[in-house]
DNA sequence: TTGACACATTCCCATATCGGCATATATTGA
DNA sequence: TCAATATATGCCGATATGGGAATGTGTCAA
């Protein structure tokens, strides 16, 4: 086994740039496929790739439309990452602390310096 | 090219599942290599590999201790993530809330049939 | 200095990825 | 039915990935 499908794990889903840009575009609402592919600048088998591979994962839903399909966003699966990275939410706050009270003490330290001049 | 490399981007190297295994073991504190391996049931190269990449995108500090090496998580560097996926968080509320309404338009419809009965 | 231990790196292989290109498969209108 | 348009799929090549096994490097203690 090399890596995980990506058309298994959102995870890996959400991995390619150019499938991050679709989700954003589509943020905005339903795009049809040319649509997307001229806003990535890509060909357009790339962009029914892609768009695979994000259905594939839950991540977008289609519509047939004539001789269209709109793609629309599936908020919902993106969840599984938002709850994932929110665990260590606490962490990187600490971190910011830490830097606060450090910046905190090094302005302490100059004001002090001042005061003896 | 193929696909961003995993050293480069954030996001690839946590769409591997054992190096989000071993964020989540970090989270819990400072680990060693061995330590680390152990728990993941992987051999130590394995681990060093994961590790290499995680510190690369800035997941994770080294710091040496003898002849052990002990990694630290770096919660900031899963601050882009956040950051990313928090701008959808709009979109599977409305979601929600569309199942929502969705479930209590069902339920009066069910105390209607009820009352005809 | 030597041996023991912890860790990092290198090489190899099987596999999967993405992009390009050509080609199917709808769907619509004449 | 046929042509035009929109989309999907298949095949190819270049590249990168992750695991295994072997080996290199660094640190400590005797």
């Amino acid at each position: 086994m090399a890596r995980l499908a990506t058309t298994s794990d959102v995870f890996n889903a959400v991995a390619e740039p150019r499938r991050r840009q679709i989700l954003t575009l589509l943020s905005g609402g339903e795009r049809s496929v040319n649509d997307l592919a001229r806003q990535l600048r890509v060909r357009q088998p790339q962009a029914s790739k892609h768009l695979r591979v994000l259905r594939q994962v839950g991540l977008v839903r289609v519509r047939g439309a004539g001789q269209q399909r709109l793609y629309a966003l599936n908020g919902q699966g993106l969840k599984p990452i938002h709850d994932w990275v929110k665990t260590f939410e606490r962490q990187w706050n600490e971190s910011l602390d830490r830097l606060d009270a450090y910046l905190k003490e090094l302005q302490k330290k100059e004001r002090d310096d001042v005061r003896k001049r």
